[in-house]
DNA sequence: GCAAAAGCGATAGTATTACTATTATATTTG
DNA sequence: CAAATATAATAGTAATACTATCGCTTTTGC
């Protein structure tokens, strides 16, 4: 995908001030991709990414909550630009099986190139999307940050992509699981690739992490 | 299934002092399941355990390291466990096909009945599994765990059902990634369900979850 | 049956984390 | 240019996740 003139526009709920209005608030998003990237979400704390961007702990608790809340609002900006993607990838795309198939690629592939938006490094952020996101939803407050919208972004994807289901098979009543199962999947056999390769089949290229759940939703939806 | 008269060998990695071999051992792991279940795994602290059994944090800390390698020892009691409900259920099956659908079958429905061990409440341990199983391996220290065979239980069970898969297929290049997806996507949907039902189809009894599964691999093989 | 070892309870203490509070300075804005 | 707002610098707090010590009890090994 090209440069596009866009700007994700993330919900209100999932920051204290808007990072994307300030020099501070963007290098807060740039370099906690960065961190969380190289030492995981658990090591990573407000006191470490202060420090490498040189401004104290408290001035970044006025952008976010918490490390948590950072965490939802980097899966949403991430959720919101693969919804962006798919729709360019699918538009004026008559067949709904080569719609599916598309959507399908950009959910199970971890992305290759870095140019949506000057302060996000897209690739690092699948990393950590593949790698970290369970954790945005996995705690005791799922309920409350769900009726908050936390997971809106993740939500219109499944969405999207059900809707793609339903008009290749109109009768299959299970579409959203059928698209979570993929999703999450796919996220879940790279991590076991990279750290528990005897869950998975993995020991040539990593493609077939996507051939895999494409020929599964695909022989799903022929019977 | 009936009681019966076994005993879950647990590798002495996952523990500092067997927890089977003393009284306040088993109160550990009997009350931390109720516990954890209670509050959940983030919200359960050895202070509290040590209260609820009204013994001090100090002791279980000589049963285990900390908390986290308590639920990978609660995890991989649950899937010796598992392991040996599969192979009850599949001995003198002839039929692969019905071995693999017994299996999924266990490996895909939250347990109901509690009954092996005493001092272990199978269902709520299940529960706990369903919910937060995923926490044992999603950490920095995964790598290090896994050498040590923190998940050979769980890797086991894995292999044994790819094995009967490939008694099905025996020239399917996948078995385990399909395993491990319907596992680890049984436990997300049951989540799912619970907490964010937008991402699954969830409206009557769950066991459209097994349903699911079962149809996803019986086609996938069919192909 | 007794000495040695091990297990346990009670208590105290430490380092780190995840914040919250305060105030002075700098920057923006109306 | 005055008022509002943002930031830096620093300090402080509560909770968590351990670690250490010690005296008492129970177990065990001979």
């Amino acid at each position: 995908m090209k440069s596009l003139p866009i700007q994700m526009e993330i919900s209100s709920e999932l920051y204290s001030k808007n990072p994307d209005s300030s020099e501070l608030g963007r290098k807060i998003i740039s370099k906690s991709i960065e961190l969380i990237n190289e030492m995981g979400f658990e090591v990573f704390t407000f006191k470490k990414l202060g420090l490498a961007i040189n401004s104290p702990e408290s001035s970044i608790y006025r952008y976010f909550e918490n490390k948590h809340t950072l965490l939802i609002y980097l899966t949403s900006w991430y959720w919101k630009w693969t919804e962006c993607r798919i729709v360019f990838a699918t538009t004026n795309v008559e067949s709904a099986e080569e719609r599916l198939r598309k959507s399908i690629n950009i959910l199970t592939k971890p992305v290759l190139v870095d140019n949506a938006i000057f302060y996000v490094n897209e690739v690092l952020l699948s990393e950590i999307i593949f790698s970290e996101s369970l954790k945005t939803y996995h705690t005791k407050n799922v309920d409350e940050e769900n009726k908050k919208g936390c997971f809106k972004a993740y939500k219109s994807v499944v969405q999207r992509v059900s809707d793609i289901i339903l008009a290749i098979s109109p009768n299959f009543e299970l579409p959203h699981m059928l698209t979570s199962t993929v999703i999450e999947g796919a996220h879940q056999q790279k991590y076991f690739a990279d750290h528990l390769p005897s869950l998975t089949d993995i020991t040539q290229e990593k493609d077939i992490i996507s051939k895999f759940y494409t020929e599964l939703v695909f022989n799903f939806l022929k019977k």
